[in-house]
DNA sequence: AACTCCGATGAAAACGTTTACATTCGATTT
DNA sequence: AAATCGAATGTAAACGTTTTCATCGGAGTT
C-alpha cells in the first residue's frame, strides 16, 4: 500500500482526523485548511483504502449478486437491471455466478460477507435452512425466483405460473388441442410453476386435451434435442410451449433443420422474451418477463431496506408477465409493422 | 456484526490466534483442539470478516473490471469469459460500468482501492495520464481494445484492423465496388482501427474505390439510421460493412422495412459475431472476435501477475479474428448445414 | 536431574480508516 | 478583565482479522 492517511497527515501537518474530515465531507474543518488538506492528498495521489474504511463504517457501498449463471441474454438483462439501480444509487456491484451445487453457493455466499451491504440471491440450490446457515441475519437479502417463503427475507418472482397459463391457454384459443411442453429443469422453482400453468391450462380448457411433456433444462441444445424428439412421435404436436426462449430456438432449429415449417406445421412459443426472441425467424411468441425490471426492482426493493432497516416490508411480490405474439405460433397479420415499432 | 473471533475464542476457552490458525489451515494447532473450535465456530455460525481480513492480508481474492457498458451481447460474453476464468481460479469479479465521463470512471476506480487485487480496464475514458491518476501503482490492471502504450501496464487488443481489412477484401474478392463503411464512434480505439483497416483495404484494392462512411455509435439504432440514410443515396452502395454487428442488425431492419434485400439488392457485414448474429435473418456475415476468449485471457494474464509479481510480462498481446462468412454477403451454399454444425 | 528442543498456545501489534472525546484558541458576553 | 462559548483541531480507541513473538510444557538427551 503506497501512500495512507497518515502521509497525508504528516505533509499537511495536520492531525489524520483532520484529513479524514476534509475528505469525508463536511464535518467541521475551516475552509482554507481543508483547501490545504485536499492539495495535498492530490498531490500524493491519496486514494482511502476501501477495507479499512468499511471496517469501522460497516459499510462497503456494494452489494452482491449470488446468480445461478452469467451464460446467455437472461442474466445479461437481469444484471443490466441490476446494475441500472446499482449505479443510480452509487452501489457497486459484486458478482458471484455459476455455482454448481449448495456447497459452492455457501462458499461464495460467505466469502461475501464483510465486502457486501446486502445481498441479491437467485439460486436453484437456495432453501430456507441454506439460508439460516449462510445467511447471516445482519445482512439484508432479497430473494429472487425462489420457493423459499420465509418473512425475514424479502421475495420477489415472476408470475412464472399466470404467464405459462396465458400462453397454453392462448394455444388452445388458436385451436391447437397436441401441444407439447418442453420442461425445465427437475427442482427448478420457475421451470416448476411454468409446468403447472401449463397443465392447469389443459385442464380448464373443458376439452379432453393430453399432457405431452418432454425433457429439457433451460439449454438451447435440450431445446434441440427435444425438438429431435418430437419428430420421431407417431402423432407430432400441433404446437409447442418450450418452458424458456433459448429452448425454444433450440426447438425452432431442430424442426427447421428437417424441413418441418414453423409456424405452418407446428406452433411454437416461449417464455421470456429475450432480445434475441424478435430476431430470430420466425419471430418468436413468448410470455413475456420484463427481465431488467426484476433486476431493478430487486435491487431496488434491497435499496429500500439498506435505507430504512426497520421499515416494515412486503414481504413478497410477484411480477405480472404478458403474452407477446409474434410469427412463431401462426399470427403473421402486421407481424413485420410491429416488429418495427418495437425496435425504434 | 453478529459473531466474531473473539465470540469463538471465548466460547472455545482459546486464544483469537488459535481460532484463526484452526479456520485457516495448517499451522501448528492440536488435532482435537482444531476439531473443537471448529465446532464451535460452525454452532455459533461464524463467518469470518472479509474487509478485516484483507485489511491485515492485502488481499481480497477479487478482481475489478471497469467496462464501460453492461449492455448487449458483446459485454455478457466478455463478462462470462471473466467470470469463467475467475472462477477457476476461485476469484470473485466486481464489475463497475457505465461511466459517462472520465470523472466517473475514476470515482469508479478509486472506489475499487482496496477491494480488489487488481484490475481489468475496457474504457473509452482510458489514457495514460487518467491511470496515472488514479491507479496506484501497486494495482496490477490489464487494460484491453486500448490504445494506451506504456510498458507499465499490460494490453491486450482484438485484431481490429486486421479484421476490417481482411472483410473489406472479401467484400471486393465478390465483386463489390461501392462498400459503404457505418462507422463507430468517434474517439473509440476499436471503431478507429476498424475504419482504418477499411481504408487501407479500399487503397490497396488497385481498383479505384471510394470510401463511404456514414456515422454510427455502435447501437442498433445508429445503424437503423446509418440504414435509412443508405436509402436516400442517389447511389446506393452494394455492399454495406458495419463496424459492430448490432449497427448491422439495425441496418438490416432499416433495409428490410424498405423492401430492400439483402443479400440480393445489398450485401451485408459486422463484426464481433455476438451470438445474435447467426440466429438473424439471413444470418449475419461477420467478423468474429472470440469474446469469451477476450475475456478470460485478460483475467489469466490478470492472474498471472497478482501470483508472480515480478515476471517477466509480454506487455501487449493482440487477439486475431477470422471473417465468418453466412448468408448476408451473399454466400447461400451450405449455409443452412453449416449453420447447424455450429449449434451442436 | 538438568538441559535442550520443539510443538502448542497465548498476548499483543498491526493493517488504515472513522469518530467519540478532549483540548485549544479566539471571540463574545458579562 | 474574567468568564463563557463554540468552532477547529488533535488524541486515541475502535473495527475484526492475521501474524510475530513470547511463553509454556513436555519429550528426548545428556
Amino acid at each position: 500500500m503506497a501512500v495512507t492517511i497518515r502521509d497525508v497527515a504528516r505533509e499537511a501537518r495536520v492531525s489524520v482526523a483532520s484529513v479524514s474530515r476534509a475528505l469525508n465531507g463536511s464535518a467541521n474543518v475551516k475552509v482554507d485548511t481543508r483547501h490545504h488538506i485536499l492539495g495535498v492528498a492530490a498531490r500524493l495521489r491519496y486514494i482511502p483504502d476501501g477495507a479499512a474504511r468499511s471496517l469501522i463504517t460497516r459499510r462497503t457501498q456494494t452489494i452482491g449478486a449470488l446468480l445461478p449463471d452469467l451464460f446467455g441474454e437472461f442474466f445479461s438483462e437481469l444484471i443490466r437491471g441490476i446494475d441500472l439501480a446499482a449505479r443510480s444509487r452509487g452501489l457497486h456491484l459484486l458478482v458471484s455466478s455459476s455455482h454448481g451445487d449448495a456447497m459452492e453457493a455457501a462458499a461464495a455466499l460467505r466469502a461475501m460477507q464483510g465486502r457486501v451491504d446486502g445481498l441479491l440471491v437467485m439460486s436453484p440450490h437456495v432453501d430456507a435452512a441454506f439460508l439460516r446457515d449462510n445467511l447471516p441475519d445482519s445482512l439484508p437479502a432479497v430473494l429472487m425466483n425462489t420457493a423459499v417463503e420465509d418473512v425475514r427475507y424479502s421475495t420477489l418472482n415472476v408470475d412464472n405460473y399466470g404467464g405459462a397459463f396465458a400462453m397454453t391457454q392462448h394455444l388452445i384459443g388458436r385451436g391447437h388441442r397436441r401441444i407439447a411442453l418442453i420442461a425445465g429443469p427437475d427442482g427448478n422453482f420457475d421451470a416448476g410453476e411454468r409446468l403447472k400453468g401449463y397443465r392447469d391450462a389443459l385442464a380448464r380448457s373443458g376439452q379432453k386435451i393430453e399432457a405431452q411433456i418432454l425433457r429439457g433444462d433451460f439449454t438451447e441444445e435440450s431445446g434441440y434435442r427435444a425438438g429431435r424428439q418430437l419428430l420421431t412421435a407417431a402423432k407430432r404436436p400441433q404446437a409447442v410451449f418450450a418452458s424458456n426462449d433459448m429452448m425454444a430456438i433450440g426447438c425452432l432449429f431442430a424442426l427447421t433443420e428437417a424441413g418441418v415449417q414453423v409456424p405452418n406445421d407446428i406452433a411454437l412459443a416461449g417464455f421470456d422474451d429475450i432480445p434475441i426472441a424478435r430476431f430470430i425467424h420466425p419471430p418468436l411468441t413468448t410470455v413475456r418477463v420484463r427481465i431488467v425490471d426484476l433486476g431493478r426492482n430487486a435491487l431496488e426493493r434491497l435499496a429500500m431496506q439498506l435505507e430504512k432497516p426497520d421499515a416494515a416490508q412486503a414481504p413478497a411480490q410477484t411480477l405480472g408477465c404478458e403474452i407477446v405474439v409474434r410469427a412463431s405460433c401462426g399470427v403473421i397479420a402486421n407481424a413485420k409493422l410491429s416488429k418495427h415499432k418495437k425496435i425504434l
